[in-house]
RNA sequence: UCCUCCUUAGCUCAGUUGGUUAGAGCAUCUGACUGUUAAUCAGAGGGUCGUUGGUUCAAGUCCAACAGGGGGAGCCA
């Protein structure tokens, strides 16, 4: 047997009359005679042809739709018109059998996503999902790359945590307590100091105070991890079980986080068009083909190349929630009272439909937000000097909403005590978060990026079940 | 959690005003085919119409509850 070769280094090769080895899944097959050949490492199938007659009919049988086999042969110029080159068998071995009276996936009824999602342990098998999933990957080695190349640490922050100040969300508790009888304490309270950890825990809802803590030694660190919400959302923007990208600057002020912020989105987008163009270009197709469906109104204006290429090539535009107010306030929706909740007072917390009309509508571009009130924001955000506003900044996405949020962090213990008192939080437990305040404080920043959000964004896909290999989410948690 | 829409063959969908034996394409099975490309051609099998209850002489069709799913909202990343 010749050295197995995989089926992108042959299609990229463009080499002819050379023996190889091929191992992969049946897409198709044609004609007894023409197996379209997928082994995951591109979209693109390898048609192998077999002689007729060259093998026994028994076997011929077996290769089925989704059957893997192994295949040694001849690469050699292709005699039909759909493919350069094509592999002449000489041997052919059936490894796994695919029984198509059984097997819930044919390719050829276009199965619609919600059915695949169904499916998720096989949906990895299509073109669509195998193109989404190898973007996703491709972005992650970015994620990666862009963080190392510019020093920072990767820092691998807790996913049980005891700390439950961050705000962020509901929280999934973590016990190995016996729930039919947990012991109680002589309040009748459920007693964790007898639970695993002798305390109360949880999954993480956000690695970022622990983030802080590496950021104060080593100056910029990341974290890149996943992240736990128990919120009850029903909506194709969230999941219970999500992966979320957060780096911490020390010595970082709020316009440094920002263009950080931005150029990290640009670069990782870039990286997927420089190294995943084929895939891209697959899932630009297939979104075509969905916006058809759809009444023009309802389309995009960009597809899906040139609206990634827009992002890369454009500023994203800055603005303070005050003046977003002012827009939002003179728009044509407000005035016309189109918007559910319309904006009459500077303080209100922006929703979906006003994010959307300042990305889609009147800037018709990535916009970061900044400033906002403090009263909407977390504790830990820097406040301004005019008393009523923070330092925080978030970044709007067209169709996706917010993807960023981050803020520069207050830095002065003082202050951030007041804060945390004004908003009832245990200072006293939180002593190791306050102790950077305490011992050689800096200003420093940060922010949030939801991978699955940016996964979305780029592949064009609208649900974000379908841009996470096995989705968790209220009541579903299957595979 | 709220609003809204959907649930008919393995998949994607038709199904008229409530009225005889519920249809199509693809998939599957059988056969044909030595250059196919979502292969093609001929034939066959395949249904508790999501579940439960109700209205009616009669329910896939009307009503209610429940379950699952889609879209939107809230919460957020």
């Amino acid at each position: 047997m010749s050295q197995r070769v995989k089926v992108k280094q042959i299609l990229l090769d463009d080499k002819t009359n050379y023996e190889v080895t091929v191992k992969g899944w049946v897409r198709s097959f044609r004609n007894n005679q023409f197996i379209a050949l997928n082994d995951g490492s591109t979209n693109n199938n390898l048609q192998v042809v077999i002689a007729q007659d060259s093998l026994d009919a028994a076997l011929v049988k077996r290769i089925t739709s989704g059957a893997s086999i192994s295949v040694t042969g001849e690469i050699i110029p292709s005699l039909g018109k759909g493919q350069k080159v094509e592999l002449k068998a000489q041997s052919l071995e059936v490894l796994g059998d695919c029984d198509p009276e059984k097997y819930p996936l044919q390719l050829k009824n276009r199965p619609s996503l919600e059915y695949l999602r169904e499916i998720a342990h096989l949906r990895f098998r299509t073109n669509t999902f195998g193109a989404i999933f190898r973007v996703r990957h491709t972005l992650a080695f970015a994620v990666h790359k862009f963080f190392n190349d510019r020093g920072f640490v990767y820092l691998h922050t807790p996913i049980i945590t005891a700390s439950d100040a961050e705000g962020a969300g509901e929280m999934f508790r973590v016990t190995t307590l016996d729930m039919k009888k947990p012991p109680l304490d002589e309040s009748g309270n459920i007693d964790y100091k007898q639970d695993f950890f002798a305390r109360s825990t949880n999954l993480t809802v956000s690695g970022q105070l622990e983030g802080e803590l590496g950021a104060m030694a080593f100056g910029d660190i990341y974290t890149f991890g996943p992240t736990f919400r128990a919120e009850n959302s029903n909506t194709a923007r969230h999941l219970a079980e999500f992966w979320m990208i957060e780096p911490e600057m020390a010595f970082y002020e709020l316009k440094d986080n920002m263009d950080l912020a931005e150029a990290f989105i640009k670069y990782v987008i870039g990286y997927a068009l420089e190294h995943n163009r084929e895939d891209l270009e697959f899932l630009a197709q297939r979104l075509e083909e969905e916006e058809k469906q759809k009444p023009q109104a309802e389309r995009s204006e960009l597809k899906l190349i040139d609206k990634l290429e827009f992002v890369l090539n454009n500023e994203f535009e800055r603005l303070t929630y005050t003046e977003a107010i002012d827009i939002l306030k003179n728009s044509k929706p407000n005035k016309n009272k189109k918007f559910n909740y319309l904006i009459e007072e500077w303080g209100a917390d922006l929703q979906s439909e006003h994010e959307r009309y300042l990305v889609e509508k009147h800037f018709k571009k990535p916009v970061i937000l900044t400033d906002y009130p403090a009263a909407i924001k977390s504790f830990y955000m820097k406040q301004n000097d005019d008393g009523k506003t923070v330092r925080a900044m978030d970044i709007l996405f067209p169709g996706i909403g917010e993807i960023v949020g981050g803020s520069q962090r207050e830095e002065n213990y003082d202050k951030l005590v007041a804060r945390m008192q004004e908003l009832h939080l245990p200072t006293e437990e939180m002593y190791w978060y306050l102790d950077t305040r305490r011992f050689g404080t800096a200003p420093h920043a940060g922010f949030g990026l939801g991978f699955e959000r940016l996964v979305l964004f780029v592949t064009g896909m609208t649900n974000i079940r379908d841009v996470i290999a096995f989705p968790r989410t209220p009541g579903s948690a299957d595979f």
